[in-house]
DNA sequence: CAGGTCAACGAGGTGA
DNA sequence: TCACCTCGTTGACCTG
């Protein structure tokens, strides 16, 4: 980023700033690494999903229609109106059916976890009225994994729900969701570096004001034939008398062009007026 | 009881 | 076409 300020009196006062990386794809971010940020007052974020915004979701199931669905599959195996993908979801809770049912003590009992009327426990479930909470060590295990990938490929995913005795679209939600804490937390952090860089800027910007206003008044302070151009100045060594070049023309133009009146101690060091 | 957390969802995009 | 992803959202549950 470049800022330029260019004043009437012919000083210039300019202030660069390097951004390396001025925009981050949040998308493509490793989640693990910090950006390297050079102070910039670029705060863009960067979405590559350009139509997401403003788009009406409508909402058919939610959780107790994906509860409605699963005990459709079990007992009515009918009724729902979902699209395809309900359908692929519906084919992929039955093919995890027999693990489903294969596990359905183990969820009653995560589901239990912090449950207060245990009794209830299997009514709830089969209402959809209770969620699921992960234990601490289901938690934990999970943590763990995704510390080591932060996504599964299919096999890694089958072996984890094994292990955790969940389902593997469970496991599969918890790091979706788990990337996207992530990608929060992320990007709160990238937001505090950037108010922190904007707010370095700002005073860096107000000291250099205050320093150009300082030179405007130095400058207008001095003489008048400190103003001058450096080049329409002549100045005797030994007299140290200052004349203008142009000036001295206009006062009489009829002389021989006025010579030129600049020191050279070398060819001739006893020059004088 | 308001607000936060989190499992779970649907919609839509993308790559193989 | 399908599996997987992100995004935005919902609703149960927790907490101060």
């Amino acid at each position: 980023m470049e800022f330029d300020s260019v004043c009437g009196t012919g000083l210039t006062l300019g202030l660069c700033l390097n951004s390396s990386p001025s925009m981050v794809n949040l998308n493509t971010m490793d989640s693990t690494k910090q950006p390297s940020f050079e102070p910039s007052l670029t705060l863009g974020l960067s979405r590559s999903h350009g139509d997401q915004n403003g788009r009406v979701v409508t909402k058919v199931g939610g959780d107790i229609g994906m509860l409605y669905r699963q005990d459709s599959t079990v007992i009515s195996g009918g009724g729902s109106s979902f699209s395809n993908k309900s359908s692929k979801r519906e084919r992929e809770v039955g093919s995890e059916e027999s693990e489903r049912v294969s596990n359905d003590n183990n969820y009653s009992r995560v589901m239990s976890a912090t449950s207060v009327n245990d009794g209830e426990d299997d009514d709830d479930c089969a209402n959809g009225r209770k969620k699921l909470r992960l234990t601490k060590p289901q938690s934990a295990l999970l943590e763990q994994a995704f510390k080591h990938h932060s996504s599964l490929n299919p096999k890694q995913k089958q072996e984890l729900a094994r292990e955790l005795k969940l389902r593997p679209r469970q496991v599969e939600v918890w790091f979706q969701n788990r990337r996207a804490r992530t990608k929060l937390k992320q990007t709160e952090m990238n937001f505090e570096h950037l108010k922190k860089c904007c707010e370095k800027l700002t005073h860096e910007n107000r000291r250099l004001q205050k320093e150009l206003q300082e030179l405007k008044a130095l400058k207008s302070s001095q003489p008048f034939y400190m103003q001058l151009p450096a080049a329409t100045l002549t100045m005797c060594p030994s007299c140290e008398r200052i004349e203008d070049t142009k000036s001295a023309l206009v006062k009489n133009p009829f002389t021989m062009g006025a010579k030129p009146h600049f020191f050279n101690s070398f060819t001739n060091p006893s020059a004088a007026c």
